[in-house]
DNA sequence: TCTTGACCTTCCCCTAACTGGAGCCCTCAT
DNA sequence: ATGAGGGCTCCAGTTAGGGGAAGGTCAAGA
């Protein structure tokens, strides 16, 4: 398979692809034209790569995951401990996240938002609260 | 002011206020020696540079939103405006980061996480579902 | 056979918002 | 005079790729 035909299949860009080759998260072969050559096995990590990055983990993160996966004695006790601490990142993410959302909507809430100068918005932004 | 001390008193490192000055936020004097000389309103301006970045604001919104604070003929609509799509980003980041949550913790509680090989985790980004 | 268009290659710069560090200068106290 | 503790500029690195240039390759059509 050449790259455009793994990027359709995988879903992921063939930028993406040529990085992660560079990244060393896989190693397809070349064929004579220097063209990437992909195997089976090459576009199935690159599906498990995409899906790990939709669940938000790092790169680096991906990376441990692909070698737990091939890790035939892998323990799921270290899978699931980086599961849990990504897990963890996401709440605090969400937590400053929800923290932004509820100031702002509030003083959104007290803002006019006509013509007039006056702002809560900017009032608070100032310092004078 | 030296950039120490409005560094203290803003709470913003050295570093992000020479950070600010290069793209143009803040335009402090300079002393006879070359040090950045501070004036109040400087340390006005990156107090509320911090807390408007502290809102999740990008630093192209704080151009924005410092304009119009300084425009005494502003409408609150163009700031009120600024705000909501802003507020609308949060909201979708923190639902892209409630739908990974989910689906993770999903994961994570159906993994054993002992020191067996087999793993829910690991399966489901392998694409076996 | 030639050409055209789609595909592939590498290489380099760009993103946001800083952070870290090197190498150097300035000032003040000892 | 010297050492500590500022300050200065400039360069490189961070994440995870994206955009685009310059050029090689391949298959199909005229």
């Amino acid at each position: 398979m050449n790259i455009g035909d793994v990027s359709s299949r995988s879903g992921l860009p063939a930028k993406t692809i040529r990085y992660y080759e560079d990244i060393g998260l896989i190693k397809p072969h070349r064929s004579a034209n220097g063209y990437r050559c992909f195997a089976e096995t090459d576009l199935h990590k690159l599906a498990f790569l995409g899906r790990a990055r939709a669940l938000g983990f790092t790169i680096e993160d991906c990376r441990t995951l692909m070698a737990l996966y091939e890790d035939e004695s892998r323990a799921s006790a270290d899978v699931k401990q980086l599961a849990l601490e990504h897990l963890a990142k996401i709440e605090e993410k969400i937590a400053d996240l929800q923290a932004m959302h509820d100031t702002l909507s509030e003083l959104v809430k007290c803002c006019a938002g006509d013509s007039r100068p006056d702002c809560p918005i900017l009032k608070d932004l100032s310092g004078e609260s």
